[in-house]
DNA sequence: ATTAAAATATGATATTTATCATCTTTTTAA
DNA sequence: TTAAAAAGATGATAAATATCATATTTTAAT
């Protein structure tokens, strides 16, 4: 069992507002699990029971339609919690979470982040922060998808990877996203992103080896992104 | 100054948490303003500094995009509260709120609402769980808007409406859209809203007198809105 | 009451995006 | 290593939705 006192991953998150007792009680309840790339963490519908503190890889939240189509909601990584919004509310999740790549994770049970939740109020203010900022987040994500066109969201998706993920010893965005993937986030069919990918890069706007994408214009993205063209 | 401990709006959200003590020093510190139709309550972009409540009316919370279009996210109506998400970030609005109907709220500067959000476990809480629901709903019109057609959506909205609105007394939604406002909400161009308004007509699914909306038939409603037609 | 402006309605057409078909490339598993 | 399966790519076509044009109705202002 490893202190959570001494993992940097708890900097980046609310983990960071806990007491060293805290911290303690914490890595005592808590269970470390490697997770395969395409395991699924939880289902929809399922009770979490706890926190995902995530130490390496990637996952996809998403949840499926009626007619079987996927819609990628978040991206987690390395540093975030996952299934705050469930555990808080005290209902079944109504997302799903799968490994995107072999994914390091610790596991906190309900009853330690709740009572933490009620005892710390610099924890608790940090979560409710963390959650008006996903809501923030959300809300602009309803925005882009119902106002912009698939090619605008698909490099508003480039940015965002290229911001938020770091790169690899060859300078591709450290993330793997299936074509089908890509799709899902961005809410069009696999050969639309497809298609608009080929485009960019056509444009050497991006490059493309394998799965892996290289940004090398990422103002022209900015422009795409915001419609100017 | 009327006083917040008799105000039976609170008991709908979590203002409903705060102690007698706290309620009065409420009572000495909001401000309570009659909106008129159109008017804006805050604009995107703006530091809102301080919570609404909601007494009466309903108001639309939108985002414009770059292109002049208009992307309704929430409608807010009696015994809501408006304002927390960016109150607790600490930024500007990232959405604009404005008034559909004539209506009447409260305004508690934030001053007040932080510190009882420090001081009172169970207001904090109540706040965290609402902020908790409000994402999942956002997720879940993400994935509305991303995957289903602009005629489920809308069936969805008016169920939304029949379940979420009182009735006039003559049977029709007592929330008055303009099409072009049912447009922003479902996210699409107004003649499509107006068209397949027409056509639920037509099929004696709903009826239309003016802006006035009857539900006539939600069962046919939660067909088209799932898919099966 | 009258007129102008705004909102609603509907047809015709254009654009965007999805779907289907097929081929190529890459990955996986025996 | 090789065959099978999955993923990626691309063209052709279909479907959904937006846009434009114009008519009608409603609302607001004089």
């Amino acid at each position: 069992m490893r202190k959570c006192e001494q993992c940097i991953v708890r900097q980046f998150n609310s983990l960071k507002e806990l007491t060293k007792d805290e911290l303690l009680r914490m890595s005592n309840c808590k269970t470390s699990k490697v997770i395969k790339k395409g395991e699924v963490l939880f289902n929809e519908g399922e009770y979490v029971n706890g926190v995902f503190c995530i130490k390496e890889g990637v996952c996809k939240v998403s949840k499926i339609s009626d007619n079987g189509k996927e819609q990628i909601i978040h991206l987690i990584k390395s540093g975030d919690l996952l299934g705050e919004r469930s555990l808080i509310s005290g209902e079944t999740s109504n997302l799903k979470a799968t490994a995107l790549n072999d994914m390091e994770i610790c596991f906190i049970p309900k009853q330690e982040i709740i009572s933490d939740l009620r005892e710390n109020q610099n924890f608790s203010m940090s979560v409710l922060k963390k959650m008006a900022n996903s809501l923030k987040n959300a809300d602009n994500f309803i925005v882009d998808i119902a106002l912009k066109t698939v090619k605008q969201r698909l490099a508003h998706l480039l940015l965002y990877l290229d911001n938020n993920f770091k790169k690899n010893k060859e300078g591709a965005i450290d993330i793997l996203l299936s074509r089908e993937d890509i799709g899902s986030v961005i809410g069009t069919a696999t050969e639309s992103a497809i298609r608009l990918l080929s485009e960019f890069k056509k444009k050497k706007i991006i490059n493309l080896k394998g799965k892996q994408i290289f940004i090398l214009n990422s103002v022209a993205l900015e422009k795409v992104s915001k419609g100017y063209e």
